[in-house]
DNA sequence: CCTTCGCCTTGACTTAGATCAAGAAATTGA
DNA sequence: TCAATTTCTTGATCTAAGTCAAGGCGAAGG
């Protein structure tokens, strides 16, 4: 893993603020390494920090009693995870698991509170990562109950494509089974709508890798989830 | 309405505060009224502040291009909504409708944001507002992905009782289409699970009057979807 | 008091997507 | 490198819940 300082310095949670500070965070972190699979928290656990990870990636996520997982949110590099259980009511509202061998960083709350109080642009700066989730969290609500399967397929192929910069050839970064349970539905169902996405010549298919054939019948789609 | 002061002094969001703070809130607020169905604001539109219930009560919604809605949350007086185009990128993600006579009070993005600035324990008040919706978020995409329409509906039937003490006897505080909405159905469907658990004598009803006959029952419904 | 309008209920039918089952590919690790 | 285990695909079937259609019922106004 890179430096402690660097890692710190490039998230975005925690941008913008003068050396002291991100020395200050640092001082606070405690490194944590965990391998593929390894649970980092469970559901309803009490959180005595959160995490930001540092390197790999993690998934946070819901089961159902008979064992059927609704991932919430999949985390890369820079991307804090656990903070409801620091700001309100201290247990974790899902579990957390290391989907690769991830490094994180702990941030104890009681320090990083008292560094919070101390800093009123780091609070805004939380603030602002706090109402990006909650954003992102209203589009996967209105993408389970308003649109279907092929639509919420779409337009998470569209995302990605512009997370990696608008390529035109985009990678999963996740297997297709824990795709299926991102977007709320079943290996099964995701593989046929592949094909049939396929046959439609919307998508051409290789492994983990997809290339857009058309965006905008893609788009088109994500809206409607109607073939234009 | 009451004195402003008043009602600013019992928002949750604005607990704990001395009361020199609570007047500087108050000097920042604009009061507003909103008749029974009009549009508070629009998703996408831009957003120049929050808002909080003072008297009756929001909704706060997602449509569908083809009409259906999904609500994402129901305000009470003290609570507040739109603070993510407040915190993180300026548009609101969803729409606010009063569904009665409502009263609000109105907080301007910048003068709020120069009140956290120079206060820390409000700006800890937010992050913990913020963390509680999210928390909710996580069950109701929990609920949406794992769950059946008679678990959601026993869920909301149990929260709706703690929420008026415990009580047996319980009143929809919103009318059936709109419960249909809030927990991602139709009326129809709703309708007929109504009368269902009522053969199955877990609650009965009278307009918007529900008894809740079997706790336990409803309990185990709420978790497996399964009749007891 | 009666009429009207919005809200709710009930019935018949359709459908998206889950489940069950089996085999094919791909990854892992010995 | 080859066996073992996991992941993915495809087919057949089932089911929860949505759609379409028709009536009932209660609150609000004439």
């Amino acid at each position: 893993m890179k430096n402690i300082l660097d890692v710190i310095s490039e998230v975005p949670a925690f941008g913008g603020l003068p050396v002291e500070q991100l020395e200050a965070i640092r001082d606070i972190s405690v490194h944590r390494r965990f391998g593929r699979g390894e649970i980092i928290f469970s559901d309803g656990e009490e959180g005595k920090g959160f995490f930001v990870v540092a390197d790999g990636a993690v998934k946070v996520f819901k089961v159902s009693p008979d064992g059927k997982e609704q991932i919430l949110h999949i985390l890369q590099r820079g991307e804090p995870f656990g903070q409801v259980a620091v700001f309100a009511g201290r247990s974790f509202p899902a579990s957390a698991q290391a989907i690769a061998k991830t490094d994180v960083l702990f941030f104890p709350r009681s320090a990083f509170v008292d560094l919070l109080s101390a800093n009123p642009s780091l609070a805004l700066n939380m603030l602002a990562v706090l109402s990006k989730r909650l954003r992102e969290f209203t589009v996967q609500v209105e993408h389970l109950s308003l649109k279907e399967v092929p639509a919420r397929l779409a337009a998470y192929l569209i995302q990605l494509s512009e997370e990696q910069g608008g390529a035109e050839r985009v990678r999963l970064n996740i297997s297709k089974g824990q795709l299926a349970s991102f977007i709320g539905t079943i290996p099964e169902t995701l593989s046929r709508m592949f094909a049939k996405m396929t046959a439609r010549k919307l998508i051409e298919m290789d492994g983990r890798h997809i290339r857009l054939l058309d965006r905008d019948g893609l788009e088109a789609f994500a809206e409607t989830g109607k073939y234009a």
